[in-house]
DNA sequence: CTTCTTGCAAATAATTTGCACTCCA
DNA sequence: TGGAGTGCAAATTATTTGCAAGAAG
């Protein structure tokens, strides 16, 4: 089972083609011309099945939107600008070695982990700090 | 400005007894009988104030929800079951000293990160993986 | 054909907002 | 007293779900 659909494919294409994460609108936003008729629903029901399948791993982003890339490309993690948004995808996880530890003292699996730094970028640091969020 | 009202007392109260992040629901239904006619609307924006002006920290956990924790206490991260939502405070934040390097490498002014680490605990690999999420 | 998928529309659930009223400073 | 703060109800927004119709194996 997960027959393979023109949809699903199409999904996995955006995934594949946008380095960073996506959200599900982003990914409806990307398709509605090609896919005129295809349901955001439809593109829920298949991230959260990607993902439940491993294929995708889910990220919930500080405003509250989920966002979705592939398992494989995702480690880097993200510094985001609080004032912009600008993101920096940082290569290097600093969480490597340290889950093993964890797992040894806690008893737990590990399944992954989230990790996301947030500063401001040297051009909002600039503007001083009229926005917020 | 930042009037001292018996609600935001009452809020900051629930934040400084529950040593872990907690949602605006999880104050709402902890304030209901004391309060019974405290609205939701009223913690969601104490809540974004403290927030706006550090008193708190707010994140996102996994599940989308918001929580919020005393700024002074947060540090320590957890590490979450997935299956039974088991929380486990992690004391020794692995981040601190890599932020420094991070700031001088890309000129950002970090403000701070999220870290959550997501496993499954020994009880709930015990029975096999039987429910998701 | 039979089961997995989709599209659509309606349902949830968390959070936000408008507004009249209330209460601290 | 005057503006900050509150309660209530209605509005938003992201996501989920039910169901009949459609497509893949």
């Amino acid at each position: 089972m997960l027959k393979n659909t023109k949809q699903r494919c199409a999904i996995m294409q955006v995934l594949k083609q946008s380095g960073d994460p996506v959200s599900a609108e982003d990914i409806f936003a990307a398709l509605k011309d090609e896919y005129p008729n295809l349901a955001l629903s439809t593109i829920y029901r298949n991230l959260e099945r990607f993902a439940a399948d491993g294929l995708v791993k889910r990220d919930v982003w500080r405003d509250g939107i989920v966002r979705y890339s592939l398992a494989q490309e995702h480690h880097g993690h993200y510094l985001i600008c609080t004032g912009c948004s600008a993101k920096i995808k940082i290569e290097d996880c600093p969480l490597t070695g340290i889950e093993q530890g964890l797992a040894h003292d806690t008893g737990y699996e590990i399944e992954g982990h989230t990790l996301t730094i947030y500063g401001k970028c040297p051009k909002c640091l600039r503007r001083g700090k009229t926005q917020n969020q």
